[in-house]
DNA sequence: ATTCACTTGCAACAATGTTGCAAATATTTT
DNA sequence: AAAATATTTGCAACATTGTTGCAAGTGAAT
């Protein structure tokens, strides 16, 4: 059903539709939780060639269709921004939460990114909150 | 005058002196900000293997010397611990600046992560506040 | 000085990321 | 619906980054 939902997507955010970009923009939608370069490859099968992956995320990204977590190893990972990112500029400011059980990687969209002030000189432009612990889901 | 000092340092930590720990460890001492693993082979020069800049950075992460800051663009940053940090276990709760000028990562020592409060069900281990913008230097 | 443990460099390899270009496909125009 | 145009894709070739086993080199302890 995430069908009709990627190719809405795509469409108003200017991207011309392909199977690439659907299935990518499907798996996004049908997995909740953040994914990473390899992730989407795997996930995509043999599919599709590694450029054409990381074409695609550069384009959804530029589009604001996703956004980039930070993480400490290495390995970026993307997940798909609320609507109200799409038209216009980011509103991205919530925590985003990295389970060390099962190594999902979660945006937290109710918890925002508390203000915080730095020294004289320094200007801020945005701020990135990670949180690694024990997710709802591997904590019982 | 670092060599001293670094010197010091490995021997605290139970770490065999050699050329490449001293080298990087002064790189550090030095220059105030955080390095990548490719800043440092840059700085090192040719006097030493890829490899033993990987090794010489996973033992001081283990020791407790250096923290490593997560980064959005596929490239770890590590930063000196404070001295309270090698006793024992990690005092690292301040939060990380990203210049979006000059490239460079700096821990704001004073500036401490605020607490958060997660939704119920979560865990919190870890906590890393990354904020980009311009820094002190820049900002003239 | 000798011994022993640890560290290093090398080589070989794996994984990840980038670029140019021609073929394939999507979109627009006629 | 077909042709024209613009965009996207896969491939190949390459660059960069990270990993491992092992023999030789070096540091620390006796
Ligand atoms: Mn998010
Ligand atoms: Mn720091
Ligand atoms: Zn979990
Ligand atoms: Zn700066």
């Amino acid at each position: 059903m995430s069908e009709k939902k990627a190719e809405e997507l795509l469409k108003k955010n200017q991207l011309s539709i392909t199977g690439g970009r659907r299935k990518i923009l499907e798996l996004f939608l049908q997995h909740d939780g953040a994914l990473s370069h390899g992730d989407i490859e795997k996930k995509a099968g043999e599919k599709f060639d590694r450029v054409t992956v990381y074409r695609t995320l550069q384009a959804f990204l530029e589009k604001g269709l996703i956004h980039s977590i930070p993480t400490s190893d290495n390995s970026i990972r993307y997940a798909l921004c609320k609507d109200e990112c799409s038209g216009g500029q980011h509103r991205d400011d919530h925590v985003h939460f990295i389970c060390n059980t099962c190594g999902n990687t979660i945006c937290l969209e109710d918890v925002t990114v508390p203000a915080i002030k730095l020294p004289r000189g320094y200007v801020t432009e945005q701020v990135e909150m990670l949180v690694s612990g024990v997710c709802k889901s591997c904590n019982r």
